[in-house]
DNA sequence: TATATAAGTGTTATTTTTACACCTAAATAA
DNA sequence: TTATTTAGGTGTAAAAATAACACTTATATA
């Protein structure tokens, strides 16, 4: 009577949700190993016509001098997406901010004390609205793309992963915004999408194309910091993006 | 003297490889939630010109009659990739299979009974080759793609992004050829894209790249099932496809 | 008032993509 | 044996997308 709970049962996974309190008392379904799980984000910046990372560096041993992305652990009363964003919130002050889940990393050694799953994210912030003073705290710089420092465990590998996933989302959804103020000139613009996809852009043809985009408004608005003449600034117009959702740059 | 190793330290993050013996020992270091963590694998195959996924139904209460992927949990020694092998080979049989992560899945409450996070997996198999006994031992089946029973918690969205992901990677790089036998005719490799893309392509158009891709060879082999005529069955070559790994189709 | 600097603007050539229809080989039916 | 049926196999031209390219303009500063 209690046959058809025995661990013959041809179920290839057992969810908890399926199990009888019987069955999750039971030394089989006891013995799950359960695993330490980290959260990692790359946070991208751009400013100065480069792409930048927000990287903190440790100034005490052990691994002094090392350098990492923002991390954390997750809580068990919160989702991974949530936890990712107390993360970046806590080194920023930011809320509300894109994010992408980059996927888990989960070699055995990839921290060598201890097993540690880690989810890694990426972020775009506007460079000019985090929080300086939490930014100081945690001994973190803004380090340029091409020149990044040696980082710990498989930072690297997230980082690379997540400026590539960037990379291919940037081409078709309209998420370099993000990395710009409200108000930016095209030759912000288009320096953004050189940098993002690391090769020169034609001016004429890229002004043609974002001509071609509803969504991105012109304003009354002149930035005469990058130029004697001065330059028209736009502004990206996320509803009217929405009406009629497509992008390729 | 130990000062320097208090809970004040502004380290974000302490990985328990810069911990010191007291430190791991200590209650805020303890405290780290733990958790289950699965394994699920959206397994694909290709057969009388459609897309399947291989799908277990539950025979048996609770949620009898309803479906899921292949799954299993996370053990402490295996990395998260060799864990997606380990579930795979399990259900299949089969090793050295085409697989990519799909992502972390950490709803706190996707699965009902007790939080588990799952780490989603796509697989692509020949469906010619795996162990037909094992896959009834599971109470496994192929279900057409586009006819999809009702699936347990988000295994519905574990599809749904597994297969936008191969769709996209299955545009530029030669992973199709995992879901074919080695050898095939070019009607058989034309509908296979058409189902991967959704979209019907011309015959003569796909003829003509598939002809600029030298990895694509034709063999003298004649397949006379699928026509009365016969149609010149072809191979993937990958020696030659790693020589210049381009691939558009 | 001359100079330096980034902003701004159209046209043409090239490449890529799409559209499109008939003949062929072999099995099967008449 | 001949006709019919069926999927296999083949090339060209139009259209669309992309890439190449150079000069004028407005303004601050020398």
């Amino acid at each position: 009577m209690e046959k058809e709970y025995t661990v013959d049962i041809p179920a290839p996974k057992i969810s908890p949700a399926f199990l009888t309190q019987e069955q999750k008392m039971a030394p089989f379904y006891n013995d799950k190993d359960r695993f330490l799980v980290a959260l990692d984000c790359v946070i991208f910046g751009f400013y100065e016509g480069e792409l930048h990372l927000l990287l903190l560096k440790r100034n005490f041993e052990p691994a002094k001098g090392k350098w990492s992305v923002m991390g954390g652990f997750l809580h068990a009363g919160e989702s991974a997406d949530d936890a990712a964003k107390r993360v970046l919130h806590k080194l920023t002050g930011l809320q509300d901010v894109y994010m992408e889940q980059v996927g888990l990393f989960g070699e055995i050694n990839r921290d060598p004390g201890e097993r540690v799953l880690s989810i890694a994210y990426y972020a775009l912030i506007n460079i000019n609205e985090y929080d300086r003073e939490l930014v100081k705290k945690y001994n973190a710089h803004w380090v340029e793309m091409h020149s990044l420092p040696p980082l710990i465990f498989d930072h690297h590998e997230m980082v690379r992963k997540a400026r590539k996933q960037m990379r291919i989302k940037a081409s078709t959804a309209p998420i370099g915004f993000n990395l710009l103020p409200e108000l930016f000139t095209l030759s912000q613009l288009q320096r953004l999408y050189e940098v993002i996809y690391d090769e020169t852009l034609d001016k004429r043809n890229f002004r043609k194309r974002v001509n071609d985009m509803d969504y991105i408004e012109k304003t009354d608005k002149i930035d005469k910091t990058g130029s004697k003449r001065g330059a028209a600034m736009y502004r990206f117009n996320d509803k009217v993006y929405l009406k009629d959702p497509k992008f390729k740059l």
